[in-house]
DNA sequence: GTAAGAGCTAACATCGATGTCAGGTTCAAG
DNA sequence: CTTGAACCTGACATCGATGTTAGCTCTTAC
């Protein structure tokens, strides 16, 4: 599919769609003119990809990592190192404390907006 | 305290806890020469400064949402504005899908984890 | 063949919290 | 009084994904 359809899909823009390829996130065959041509499956792995860059992870630390995934296909084309897993576990626990912190606010919001709806029944 | 005692005891640089007060979301005194005094529970505030920014706000609706917390003290010494709560309540569901989002990149990073570790027992 | 819509590359801009540095002032202990 | 640590302000730098624009090319339907 070209890229616009993709962008459709995924909801991401074109623009960083081009940028993931650059960063060696996607392949993409080319037309004999020289667009791209993204595989059915690149819709998952973009929706993915943005998750791990919602979770805080580089562009670099993805490239490396995407290669080890389960893809939708089947089993990982590598494994990943010892020395990628224990950054990975890093990220892992980071992302650990972030959720903690994440359902904290949430929290916080909660509160502000019920006790605004207590006080406040505009209704 | 002084700035040097709060950076320490809540892990935020003093460049951030300058900027955090020119920002509106710290107040201080001054000692006669012109240094921050802050007060025992700009901890806890900090705290939580760091995790709303952590939760993606900026600090402009950090500032409007903070004199609508409860305090340690007690309760909230503003009622938010109508406007403010759709605004908290479209950061919560931002922060929600973030939250699945999160969990979902934890999964993701776990499974290559554990893959690695089965394909590879370097123990 | 032509026209319109979609794609291409390249370059520059943005945003916001934080890092860093320079040059000066304050504080506290001796 | 002196000295070194801690603090002050102000300015500039950074990072990285994404937005934007310009100028050109490809694709497709007529």
């Amino acid at each position: 599919m070209r890229i616009g359809e993709l962008a459709r899909r995924t909801g991401v823009s074109e623009r960083s769609l081009r940028y993931y390829e650059q960063q060696g996130l996607l392949t993409a065959d080319r037309t004999p003119g020289g667009q791209r041509d993204f595989p059915e499956r690149a819709v998952d792995r973009v929706i993915r990809i943005q998750e791990l860059f919602a979770a805080g992870l580089h562009s670099k630390k993805i490239a490396r990592l995407l290669p080890c995934m389960r893809d939708a296909d089947g089993g990982p084309s590598e494994i990943a190192t010892a020395q990628l897993v224990d950054d990975l576990a890093a990220e892992r626990d980071r992302i650990d404390r972030m959720i903690t912190e994440l359902v904290n606010s949430r929290g916080v919001l909660d509160e502000v907006i019920n006790t605004a709806s207590e006080n406040r029944p505009d209704r």
